[in-house]
DNA sequence: ACGTAATTTATAATGATTCTAAATTAGTGT
DNA sequence: ACACTAATTTAGAATCATTATAAATTACGT
């Protein structure tokens, strides 16, 4: 076995120390096909109902800022209510579906390049991220 | 004379009975020749020092909601700690400057044109955002 | 097993925003 | 001008997400 020996050594890697806790989360963002959208809250709900061990909502603030800190998280800003993390760090843009309240990523190449034509004296861009709010078709 | 009187028609004309309150924050959002991006702290803060009437939080708050619900105004999120809200209605995007975390105007002939490569089956697109971040080139 | 530093935890604190219920004000009719 | 009613404002309480605190627990090298 064991997926847990790898994320703990993935975990140790990143110079986390391999809690339980930190065991618990990092599987349930990273042990799966898919990219994951959730917010803190969809979290922690997740961990009450598959988790048999309780993890604290500090806990779970506290790893999933040094995941982020660490850039093996992003965070995304679509309005003000809550914050969304994504477990795909590549660069890429994102549905908002207003309906569900869900995000879609929607990968580099679903979007056309973009042409910034404006500078700002000064500064350069480190960011271009576009948000594509969709809702029901009726 | 007078401004206040043309804004006390506007807003009535927006269903707002024209208040003393809401003259107040209307001219000082509308009666500038640049657009005008804020949080409702900086609102708060300038009504201090600029207002001799008293404006508490709660009605700052009332107004603009009312005006960005009768589409006066544009909610736009950065990232989780702060709602900023922008006297630009048009279809425009934004530099967000991260070390001064302010927001610039990127009108719309300052991006190219936004292809969407991919669609979700039943629904619709309502808006696509660009947010460009820009910090100290150095 | 022991010691210590890192981590987790419950709880308190914070900060933005919304709610509430009472006081004030705008607009209407007299 | 005066009174009435509904809309608005207000202070303060309530809420919600997030962060801070300080004590208890845990990981891990010795």
């Amino acid at each position: 076995m064991s997926n847990i020996h790898i994320f703990a050594e993935k975990l140790r890697s990143l110079g986390l120390r391999p809690t339980q806790q930190r065991i618990i989360i990092y599987s349930l963002l990273f042990d799966r096909k898919d990219t994951f959208h959730f917010t803190i809250d969809d979290l922690q709900n997740i961990l009450k109902n598959t988790s048999t061990k309780k993890i604290s909502l500090a806990t779970i603030y506290n790893t999933i800022h040094s995941l982020k800190d660490k850039g093996y998280l992003k965070e995304i800003s679509i309005n003000s209510e809550k914050t969304y993390f994504d477990t795909n760090i590549s660069k890429h843009h994102h549905f908002f579906d207003e309906s569900k309240r869900e995000l879609i990523d929607l990968n580099d190449k679903d979007v056309g390049k973009i042409k910034i034509k404006k500078a700002v004296p000064g500064k350069k861009i480190t960011s271009i991220e576009v948000l594509v709010k969709i809702a029901n078709n009726n």
